[in-house]
DNA sequence: ATGTTATTGTTATTTATTTATCAATTGTCA
DNA sequence: TGACAATTGATAAATAAATAACAATAACAT
């Protein structure tokens, strides 16, 4: 009872508040890191970042005490440790789902590796695509996702699909072995399956808050 | 004194949160809408869109009591209320800048109309893509923006550039008269300019929240 | 007409989130 | 080596957001 007890990665329940932050650290601490800053106070990151200096410490210490008093934070450690918070040190891999326009920007646009990802497939219902390569990956034809899925074992699935079809694909996908939707067909997916992953983003709404904002700034 | 107050659009100061969610009540509205729906109570909303029907009665009633006792919503008028509240039905002149893959498919992928918005103008710094047709409009060649915007003030931009331009490249937008942008570039724009609208957008947190959930739920 | 049921709009309560405070601790400099 | 300045981690206070409760009201059935 009386032995040191180890302040544990304390990873109980963190609010999802916090965890929505937490890519923007990682983020702005990786620049950090580029540009050879080694060591940050909270009052300056929180500057930087037009935070307060208190939401950084208190959000840094859902997860243990990353910093040294009087001194401030270690910029490389604690990128690494929020990348490892996050899992940027481990692989899940990914299949898309749609070859449209979407599908392609986001096969190029968004660095999966860097992420805990790993791009392994991309499919299309339209034969016509089938065999063009995005990046490094031939679009292979939405009839062979069960094929594939049962030798390769993708976890995530990027829903760039009509919304008609969402629900039945989703469905199909779960039953395939697919844990997490990343969703951006114009459709609220839920899956009722528990122990299943939904981020549903819809650009459209975005969109919409900016231009609520716009007018908001010349009407009042 | 004594007369009768009329309870006025009271659009004082909606927090954030209301103003984010009310995209997704629109959308919801919009489809029951189409399939025919002619009234909804808060609490069977509230069961398809996974909400309290408290918090939809009080999210609604910021703007107004637009329901019936007794009776509920009439799904087409309040679809109605909340586009004009959000300000579909009027009209911001939108350009996206940077016609990689990501700008063409925001450019082909949302309905810029639906949401108030209407796109004029597509630029790209690179000269091959000059006069490249997407969707219906040309893409023009970035040295054309300034005389674009004194000629046809559009209001939005949609920033799909690299993250090492994208400052320099805001900072010139707002004396052209722009005053907001939605920005997917891979970089916290802010613009101290007061009066100006700022929506990053990054799809690379998002994407990392998805594997932090990922991974927790194996965790655990 | 009148009572009954459903459902809102509003106020009260609870919960969550953010911000402020401050003792404890560490680096830095004389 | 010791005093001082800086800064964390933790706790307390304040603020914001979500939920619950309920009186007021309108539709509907009888």
């Amino acid at each position: 009872m009386s032995e040191a007890v180890y302040k544990m990665g304390k990873n109980g329940n963190i609010s999802s508040s916090v965890i929505k932050r937490l890519p923007r650290y990682y983020r702005f601490l990786g620049e950090l890191q580029n540009r050879g800053v080694e060591r940050i106070s909270s009052r300056e990151l929180s500057e930087r970042m037009k935070l307060t200096a208190s939401q950084i410490r208190q959000d840094i210490n859902c997860f243990g005490g990353f910093g040294q008093q009087g001194y401030g934070y270690h910029v490389e450690s604690l990128h690494e440790e929020i990348g490892k918070i996050l899992g940027v040190d481990r692989c899940l891999d990914t299949i898309i789902i749609g070859a449209g326009n979407l599908g392609k920007a986001i096969a190029m646009h968004i660095n999966f590796e860097t992420r805990g990802c790993r791009l392994t497939g991309i499919f299309d219902s339209n034969p016509r695509l089938t065999g063009e390569v995005v990046g490094d990956i031939a679009i292979r034809h939405t009839d062979e996702i069960e094929e594939f899925c049962n030798a390769n074992h993708p976890v995530i699935a990027v829903l760039c699909i009509p919304k008609t079809s969402t629900q039945e694909i989703a469905d199909k996908l779960v039953q395939l072995g697919i844990r997490s939707f990343w969703n951006y067909s114009h459709y609220d997916l839920s899956i009722d399956h528990k122990g299943i992953v939904v981020e549903n983003v819809h650009l459209g709404d975005s969109l919409l808050t900016l231009t609520y904002r716009t007018h908001k700034l010349s009407d009042n």
